[in-house]
DNA sequence: CTGTTAGCGCGTTCAG
DNA sequence: CTGAACGCGCTAACAG
């Protein structure tokens, strides 16, 4: 039984008359071909429903216009945005967006990678679980160029673009302090996460440029899930010396700390002030309107993807190997968004 | 000056001292070979840190294990929630996802597919803007399979799972009536789109069994960006005779709707009612939390995944062309979710 | 149990 | 300006 086939260049040259090569040029642009002959060879292209096969293109340009976009949660806005902010600055060039979600799972991770490995995709673009990956070893040998955002590798494996964690969390406590607090709690995942220590950091920072002991500092440490989230807030709240401040470092964590100050009837901003990262659009419309710390995403995704495609560039140059110069890191300044979800103490 | 380049199977034959057949054969596991070669093999392709090339594999399988998905707007949650129940439902069976974003423009939608085509994904599923596309055709008699989901093609090209948009705009509408409202307007994208022609439908049909006269039906049409609800919304309701109630038939018309109650210090739901399309966490943390209409997601999403994968199956399978028996239309009941942005009247 | 060989569909020389 | 021929890395079919 003959498998269904589909109409190759060869086809196309032999309704055309033409040769094989005759044809890729004028679909490619790549070299004049008289015009006669070009409209017959389109024409004949018509008539078979040709397409060009970027599979046997990719065979022999070693290209695949494929960029791998591994994240923790393609649902998570923080994620849609980057993935967006991507995805506009490669669709033009052709190239397509293979994304992937990690779920913070270092295995999960490295299972993408391989399979990103093995499509030869031109370009990795990953916010990390900062785990050990011996892949990127693998990823680095097959000369495929990775770009990290957000989160930092255990190793220098690629340009780094990311927001000032610590300045954000500095930034964010220093509000806080400012308005006349003195228990704030951080509530934030693992500590394995680089932004999250450099938050931690800036939160310690500030408080102790206000003079306060370490032992003032109320790092709630939760896992990234909501539930996990509101649970913890509940158990902060309902203490002795409760904090009048928190700080939720994430989307997740602040849709946890919204719901528990609901449920317990908590008042925001009387109660307690909040502080969120990740600025949404839905926080204008809460009750208070929350205060929030935003990164500059889409500043984050445009240098991201020029330096991706400056790395995909070079690589297909050298003979053996660059310089491998260091690679850049590059940190762009959050910016608080002051609404109504804080009050001076 | 050389090419970079990368180990392949040949290498690791030489290695090896065995054929290519026989690595192949280890790495997938397709016939059986002696323990010992096998450790030959695995040992020698770890010492070249080879990785099979699926790009390769591809050109003589024909399958390339790459599903397209074509959406308006990742940055959507409906859209991300499809992506990631999608996701979901197939990156065991090491699949890989191309994510394209329309911008609800058909050009775009036919330059995505083009390249979706060229790339020879396995199969596609689709939002589709509901234009005419040519490219349809194409992509069927290239014989790769489309699922489509919450939108309808202007022609059946494939299988269809959608939400019962009728009974969505039915179940709304009903509910702001049995409560005892008479002047209900909803906001609706260009009719073009199949899910607005259902919801208004279903919205009139609700009507009718009220007794209200065709005339009492207030469509509202609108751009599908947040600014353009946000103006609508200003306009209608300072109207004299304004609506006493508002549906908004999806996330951005909420944002616009919700953004315009909150500047005109409109109180809901006191002034107006709200019932709102596409159920999100925070809707739960408004003052009031909003009534919504929420769509069910992650079922669309495995029964689209089976019926993609099912299809990608059997188009490998016929040798010239199946009965392409009429395509089956899957309808899922939405869901109202009450809450308290609806008062009676 | 393993090896040989012929494509897969295209880009790219390099003569004509 | 055109075309023949080779190679890309791998799998499938057949031999042994």
């Amino acid at each position: 039984m003959r498998r269904k086939s589909v109409p190759t260049i060869r086809d196309v040259a032999r309704e055309a008359n033409v040769s094989t090569a005759t044809v890729s040029h004028v679909f490619n642009n790549t070299r004049w071909v008289s015009p006669s002959t070009r409209q017959a060879v389109l024409d004949a292209a018509a008539r078979l429903n040709y397409r060009p096969s970027a599979i046997a293109r990719s065979l022999t340009t070693r290209r695949t216009h494929a960029i791998g976009v591994v994240v923790a949660d393609v649902l998570n806005p923080f994620f849609s945005s980057i993935i967006r902010g991507v995805e506009d600055g490669l669709w033009r060039q052709g190239h397509s967006l293979i994304v992937c979600s990690t779920d913070e799972q270092p295995d999960k991770e490295a299972y993408y990678l391989r399979l990103l490995l093995e499509r030869r995709v031109d370009g990795i673009l990953i916010a990390t679980t900062g785990a050990d990956q011996p892949i990127f070893d693998e990823i680095q040998y097959h000369h495929i160029p990775m770009v990290f955002i957000d989160r930092r590798p255990s190793e220098p494996y690629g340009p780094m673009i990311e927001t000032d964690n610590v300045q954000a969390g500095y930034l964010a406590t220093r509000y806080l302090l400012q308005l006349g607090h003195r228990r704030i709690a951080i509530l934030a995942r693992r500590p394995s996460l680089s932004t999250v220590v450099s938050r931690v950091q800036g939160y310690k920072q500030a408080l102790a440029e206000f003079q306060l002991a370490n032992e003032a500092a109320m790092v709630v440490t939760v896992n990234p899930r909501q539930e996990a989230a509101f649970q913890a807030t509940c158990r902060l709240l309902q203490d002795d010396d409760a904090p009048t401040a928190l700080i939720a470092t994430n989307h997740i964590m602040t849709l946890g700390v919204l719901t528990a100050l609901k449920t317990a009837k908590i008042r925001c901003p009387e109660d307690v002030s909040i502080v969120a990262f990740d600025d949404l659009p839905w926080l204008e419309l809460l009750a208070p309107p929350l205060t929030a710390i935003r990164h500059p995403i889409a500043e984050l995704c445009s240098i991201a993807v020029e330096m991706l495609l400056k790395a995909v560039d070079e690589s297909s140059g050298e003979g053996q190997e660059s310089a491998t110069a260091a690679f850049p890191t590059v940190m762009l300044p959050p910016i608080l968004i002051e609404r109504g979800s804080c009050r001076p103490l």
